[in-house]
DNA sequence: GCGCCCAGAATATGATCAAATTTCACCTTG
DNA sequence: CAAGGTGAAATTTGATCATATTCTGGGCGC
């Protein structure tokens, strides 16, 4: 009788998680997590039937997830009918300074007139298993927890037009960020997380933003001198 | 001998338009220019099954095209699996705002070191149709001229990334400034675009990018205003 | 008023068609 | 005679369509 419908029903509580995704979200998430953490490598081909094998999914929803990473600067349309990583030379990387300093500073600055003493700490604790992974040399660590501090910041910002594009600017330098980090390692940086936290701790927006506008000055000199030369 | 080779060569001229481009791009274009000059109007629901009938095209394609314009927030995902315009709050417009006057007086300012007297020169036809256009009250002749010399302003720039932003922060706010324009008509606009020509002619890139964000906060107050107290 | 059933639309799969790149054989040329 | 280039065939990949399945939402009956 109801043998059929029990599979598609998943009878257990999936609370902590999206309990009905629909596969071409599924895959969305997955290629976008591959990109923002340098595990597709700059300028390398992206196929249809490859991503169908490795992520187990149909064809029309692996098309869906390329044409929303396309249009999110995160995957390239090469004119004949490729898709690749962007390469991205270091005109890219001056605009995308620019903007980010921009967004990201404002960014920053709203969320510092919003949150709270329970969001602070958990920007601390973010912080602080950031430092470990970088004492550890844990590269992609290093990626994850730099990339979840400025997320939940920007989630406090209640600017849902800027956190989207920067989310979408963060996509297009992750698999540089990601070549330079394996190349030169995650040691010396002078930490501007500890500046933001301490200023918004204080109440200080404009401390804020400045700290944040270093912060983003900082990590795309890190990526211009790291690809120095290529481009 | 070569009998079968030839049609594929395609032995016609075809130098007025793309001599062979993709369905779903030929969709996006259409689905595109259909929300950026206001056509569908914010809040309308967009249905896959409604546009393969009025665009006469499959249903894959449509999927993505729409896909595509969701990630550039033309369009929105409603949770359940409906699709439709989004309808911009005050702080939608306030985000938009920010972030256009940032970076389009920047793509002004960067054109305005980069463009030539021909080219200064097509900007001054185009304000000059827009004129016209404004004469006449012809809303949708208005829409598209005013695009069309932000648009030809950013090529100008030598700056994909952020001319790229900028088009899809346009896409955003199409439906609603065509509602405004269609409520209160296209005259009171003293035009910043006069101003813009002649900060060019005169090379004064300071002034150039100081004109650009006048013009952008006016059409932006002009949004807000004319949807005002709604949301 | 609540719950079940049905219609309609969206999601997902696989097959089929078309295009492009690659490979390889053959011809030309030094 | 050997080496390089040109052309076509074959393979690989992308694009499109038709179809089945699932889910949402509304209407009807209890």
């Amino acid at each position: 009788m109801s043998m059929t419908k029990t599979v598609a029903q998943s009878g257990q509580t999936d609370p902590d998680e999206g309990p009905k995704l629909p596969a071409h979200e599924i895959v969305y998430q997955q290629l976008r997590a591959q990109i923002l953490f340098g595990e597709l490598a700059p300028g390398q081909a992206v196929t249809i039937q490859g991503l169908t094998e490795s992520l187990g999914a149909g064809m029309t929803p692996v098309r869906e997830a390329i044409r929303r990473l396309i249009s999110d600067g995160a995957l390239m349309f090469q004119g004949n009918r490729r898709v690749s990583v962007p390469v991205l030379s270091s005109a890219d990387i001056d605009e995308l300074g620019f903007v980010r300093k921009t967004i990201e500073s404002e960014l920053a600055r709203r969320a510092s007139l919003r949150m709270n003493a329970v969001q602070i700490a958990r920007l601390e604790a973010i912080d602080i298993a950031l430092d470990r992974a970088i004492s550890a040399g844990d590269v992609a660590g290093y990626l994850v927890q730099n990339y979840s501090f400025h997320s939940e910041l920007y989630a406090c910002a209640n600017a849902p037009i800027m956190a989207d594009l920067a989310d979408r600017l963060w996509l297009r330098f992750g698999p540089s960020l990601r070549v330079v980090c394996g190349r030169f390692g995650t040691q010396s940086f002078p930490d501007r997380h500890k500046d933001i936290i301490e200023a918004m701790r204080r109440g200080e927006p404009e401390k804020v933003a400045q700290a944040m506008e270093k912060d983003v000055a900082q990590g795309m000199e890190q990526v211009t001198q790291g690809l120095g030369g290529a481009n």
